[in-house]
DNA sequence: TCTATATACGGAACATTGTTCCGCTTAACA
DNA sequence: TGTTAAGCGGAACAATGTTCCGTATATAGA
C-alpha cells in the first residue's frame, strides 16, 4: 500500500484494475446513483467482486476514492484553465466547472454525512485541493486588476455550493446563471463603490 | 388512513401499534442510526415485521412518519411555550428546542436528500409547520416590543439550521451558543441603530 | 529464457437486511 | 355469542454487502 520500494512493486494489472474500477464506479454512480450494487460495478469493469474488495475493503472506500478522484480532476482543471485563458476568464470557466462538480456529486455529498468513518477525511481533502486552486486563480485575476481584491476562496467555494444546493434539484442551468452573476460581481466594472458585493470573510 | 366513517373504524390494536412503532422507530433511529434494521424495530416494538409493512409499505415510509411526528412535536412546543413564558423567553426556548430538533435529526435530514419519493413532501411539511409556529412567537414578541420587528421566520429557520450543520458534528453546545447569540441579536437592546443584525429577507 | 512464488483474480458461498405471503388471531358489530 | 374482515406474526424470498479460497499470472532472479 505504501511505496513501490517494498519487496515487490505493485503489479501492473492491479494498478490498471484500480484505475478502471474508479472510472467505472464514477460512471455507474452517475447513472444508477451511489447505491448501485457492487456486482454491477464489477461486471461493467470486467472484474470479479473479489478484485474490488481487494483494493477497496469496504463499499464506502470505493465511493471515497471516486470522490477524491473527482476532486482531483476539478482542482487540476484550474491549472489548465489558467494556462489557456486570461485570468478573469479562467476564473469564470473554473467556477462553472466547479458548479458542474457540485451538482454532479450531490448524491455523493449526501453520503458524506452518513457518519461512515471512510468519509471523515473527505471534507478536509476537498478544502485542501480547492482552496489553493481557487486562490491561485483569484491571485492571478487580482494581479491583472481584473477583479476586486477582497474575495477569499473559502467563502466563494461555500457560497457557490450553497447556490447550487436548492436549484440543482430542478435545473443546473439556474445554478450556473446564479454563479455567473456572483462571479461577475467580483469584477471591477460591477462594483463602483467598495460595497459589500463579493462574499468576503468578516471575522465576527 | 382517511376518516373513521368508513365501513368499520380502524381497529384499536392497529392504531396502538402504529403509534408504538413510530415511537420505537424514533428511539431506535436515535440510538442505532437511521439504517437500523426493520427487524430490530419490530422486535423492540413487540410486533412482527409484517405489522410494520402493513402500516408502512416501505422502510422510507416509516422514516417519513418519524420525521413528521418529530416536526409536529417541535412545532406544537411553540404553543405550549407561548403559554408558559413571556414572549421573548418563549422565543428563546423554542429556538433551543428547534436546535435540538435539527441536531438530532441530522441523520434523517441526510436521508431526505436520497431522492426517495416518500421524502418528497417532507420539506414542504417542515415549512408548513415551522413557519406559522415561529411566526406566532415572533409576532407576540414584536407586539410586546421585546424584539426587532424585521425578522421573518423563513430566514431565521434556515439561518439556525445552517448554524447547526457544521458544529453539530462535534458539540451541540457550540450550536446552541451561536443560536443564542443570533436570537439575542433580535432583541432591541442589542440593536441600537437599525443595522443588519437580524437575518431579514432582502429581495435582490 | 525459464522457473519459483508471492500477488492478484474470479466468482461461489455466506451474512445481513428489505419485502412478501399466508395461515392464524382477534376486534368490531349485529 | 357468532360472523367477518382487519390485523398479526414470522417463515420464506430476494437483493446486496462481504468473505474465502482455488486458480492464474506478473515479477524477480537464475
Amino acid at each position: 500500500m505504501a511505496g513501490r520500494s517494498s519487496e515487490r512493486s505493485v503489479r501492473a494489472d492491479a494498478q490498471r484494475n484500480i484505475e478502471t474500477l474508479v472510472r467505472t464506479a464514477r460512471d455507474v454512480f452517475a447513472t444508477s446513483g451511489v447505491e448501485a450494487p457492487m456486482r454491477e460495478i464489477a461486471e461493467k469493469a470486467g472484474v470479479g467482486v473479489g478484485t474490488i474488495y481487494r483494493n477497496f475493503p469496504q463499499r464506502s472506500d470505493l465511493i471515497a476514492a471516486v470522490f477524491r478522484s473527482e476532486v482531483d480532476a476539478c482542482a487540476d482543471a484550474a491549472a489548465s484553465l489558467a494556462e489557456a485563458y486570461p485570468p478573469a476568464e479562467a476564473l469564470d470557466r473554473w467556477m462553472q466547472r466547479y458548479v458542474d462538480f457540485i451538482v454532479a456529486k450531490r448524491g455523493l455529498a449526501a453520503a458524506l454525512h452518513s457518519g461512515d468513518p471512510a468519509f471523515e477525511a473527505l471534507p478536509a481533502y476537498f478544502d485542501s485541493r480547492f482552496e489553493p486552486a481557487l486562490q491561485r486563480l483569484l491571485d492571478a485575476a487580482v494581479a491583472a486588476r481584473e477583479i476586486r481584491p477582497d474575495a477569499n476562496p473559502y467563502d466563494l467555494l461555500r457560497a457557490v455550493a450553497s447556490l447550487c444546493m436548492p436549484s440543482s434539484d430542478g435545473n443546473p442551468a439556474a445554478a450556473r446563471r446564479l454563479v455567473a452573476l456572483l462571479v461577475d460581481g467580483l469584477r471591477y466594472r460591477a462594483a463602483g463603490p467598495q460595497g459589500d458585493v463579493g462574499p468576503s470573510h468578516k471575522p465576527e
